[in-house]
DNA sequence: ACTCAATACATTAACGTTAATGTTATCGTT
DNA sequence: AACGATAACATTAACGTTAATGTATTGAGT
């Protein structure tokens, strides 16, 4: 029923119910002043004739896309694909597109990513920068562009943000391996979410401390390539670490790929417990113990926030805090491990 | 540099700089019709000011969005979350912003992101349809609206669609397990994608025969529930089936997962190559031998097909098929197999 | 000197929608 | 009967940009 070049607008249902443009747009919106039989009969004319709003116009005119951009490093991180679903799933529920951008874990492109959130006029953004001090975030802020940091938190409480306990999730994972026997343990991360990863190394070291685990037997590091990861894990494995920590759950998978790749066998030595439970998610074929972060909730908290910042700009900033779990896989506890 | 309230517009640039409205927007977009001094002295006013070009305006009085959406059934899925980070770089690369639209394979959804995209007045769309014959296919088709099947392949040529070669990697992935002594086949596919699932267990099917492998040792089946899978593959273990060709990598995941669950161990005895080769881009630790399928040129060349859609709607349809290879990762040929 | 063309702008209108006002008819009040 | 209130529309203008023209200035060609 569409018109014979482009599409049919207010403009062609005014004509055909005998009524002014701004009554249709009325009658659609279902706004008051309006008697119940026009704007039934408008609507269903809408309808007839294959009548779809034209969100550009709209948006120049009120001032609202009903769009959000997220701001991630890459699809390719299955954490942050996880989380593009579900926050896709959320914004289309209450109406909104969401525009994705990548950084590719890149300030510079960061940059691009929020200049086009920019000019593409969404209503708000949800963002995971890349650095702790991250340029992009600075052009954010001054822009006065409603935002919401997703899974991050920087000090300063300046900004809004939902991000899962990493403290208790640390104590948990600790605790956990303690109560598989483990005596011996190290946390590593090689992904520089400065704060996340801090929180949980404190919860982690806590459990240990609680479970009078030896100073010399908790251990943390920050490799920074494939080379160092395998020297440290080397060098703990000398050391007698068995129950090793992992910041999330695919930096996990990874260090245990690079160990099984490098041939020495050193996998088998080691219980891993990973973060975000991924696999809660995802069906992949390698379990392993995680906390779970509830990402969903994330996903509608991290929404709801910017949609009350969009709507009232003048609140104050808001952290949110969600509570995790741990779900247990039983990498915690390797055969060999030394303890029942 | 932003104004008290709101942003910069040309009107603010073309009162700073004392010409016209138009003449900055000619001058911003490096259009002829203007000096080269005036040219430069305005862009270096709006830079000035921190001036972001708005794009619903610019898209109103275009009829261009220069956005274009992709539609998929999840981002849940690594396969679709990879494919959509390499179509959001080029899109970037070219201009173009990207709304991710999940149809959760839900044709009632996939109808709705239909809509959005429509409404949101996108200048085209690329889509995997969730269903052979989809009614949001149908939608996309009387509206107009340009648009490209990525991964997918629909009888009658009427549509525009980049896909890879699936004859090919299927006599590819069949080939190889034969190579590696596998004499009793089976390919499994419970993700209803019709044409490349019958056209990758055909190649595979002609790897078999040219191999003289007898008609009863090769196998196929589209179970659709987990049930049906786990009987399945109970009953190919009991014909002796060795090797294992998934329709993807994902389902081969899956259904490792599920006998490995199952604690009966036909894992050991099964040896399994996929399709896709996500373990490319994603770093994850269960190897597997697979069809590497150039994602990357997918989306670029989906993009590009899309552009010239966009530009010339005349155009007739055209179908790319991008050549596969295979990638061996060593499940091809598990220790117990029969032959060497 | 006159025409013609090119250059470098300006003017006008429009994209489709919606916010802010106006206007008219109807009805209840006193 | 005059008035105010209300319902149900219409009118106007605007959002920021760009396409389509319009116009003044300059310079070349004959």
């Amino acid at each position: 029923m569409a018109k014979e070049k482009g599409r049919v607008t207010l403009h062609d249902i005014a004509a055909a119910t005998g009524v002014t443009v701004n009554t249709v747009s009325r009658a659609l919106k279902n706004k008051e002043d309006i008697s119940r039989e026009t704007c039934e009969r408008i609507q269903r004319v809408a309808r007839e004739m294959g009548y779809v709003r034209n969100y550009i116009a709209s948006s120049l005119r009120s001032g609202r896309t009903k769009t959000i951009a997220m701001i991630s490093g890459s699809m390719m991180n299955p954490y942050y694909a996880i989380l593009c679903d579900l926050i896709q799933r959320e914004a289309v529920r209450l109406g909104y597109g969401l525009m994705i951008l990548c950084s590719q874990d890149d300030p510079e492109t960061e940059i691009k990513m929020v200049e086009m959130a920019l000019s593409r006029q969404v209503d708000g953004v949800l963002i995971t920068p890349c650095s702790f001090e991250s340029p992009a975030l600075s052009l954010l802020r001054s822009s006065g562009l409603p935002f919401v940091l997703l899974s991050r938190y920087l000090e300063g409480d300046t900004d809004d943000c939902v991000i899962c306990d990493d403290w208790q999730g640390g104590y948990l994972a600790g605790r956990h391996l303690i109560d598989h026997g483990h005596r011996n343990l190290a946390m590593i991360s090689f992904h520089h979410v400065v704060y996340s990863s801090r929180k949980r190394f404190e919860g982690f070291q806590q459990a240990c401390l609680d479970a009078e685990i030896p100073t010399g037997n908790i251990h943390y590091a920050e490799p920074e390539n494939e080379q160092q990861i395998l020297l440290q894990l080397n060098q703990w494995h000398a050391q007698g670490v068995t129950g090793l920590f992992s910041f999330c759950d695919v930096e996990a998978w990874s260090l245990i790929t690079m160990l099984e790749n490098s041939g020495q066998g050193l996998e088998k030595d080691f219980s891993v417990i990973g973060f975000d439970n991924i696999l809660g998610y995802i069906n992949f074929p390698k379990p392993i113990c995680s906390i779970e972060c509830q990402l969903q909730k994330e996903a509608c908290t991290a929404i709801d926030l910017l949609r009350n910042r969009i709507h009232e700009p003048s609140l104050p900033p808001q952290q949110v805090i969600l509570p995790v779990s741990l779900v247990c896989r039983d990498t915690c506890c390797k055969t060999h491990s030394s303890v029942p």
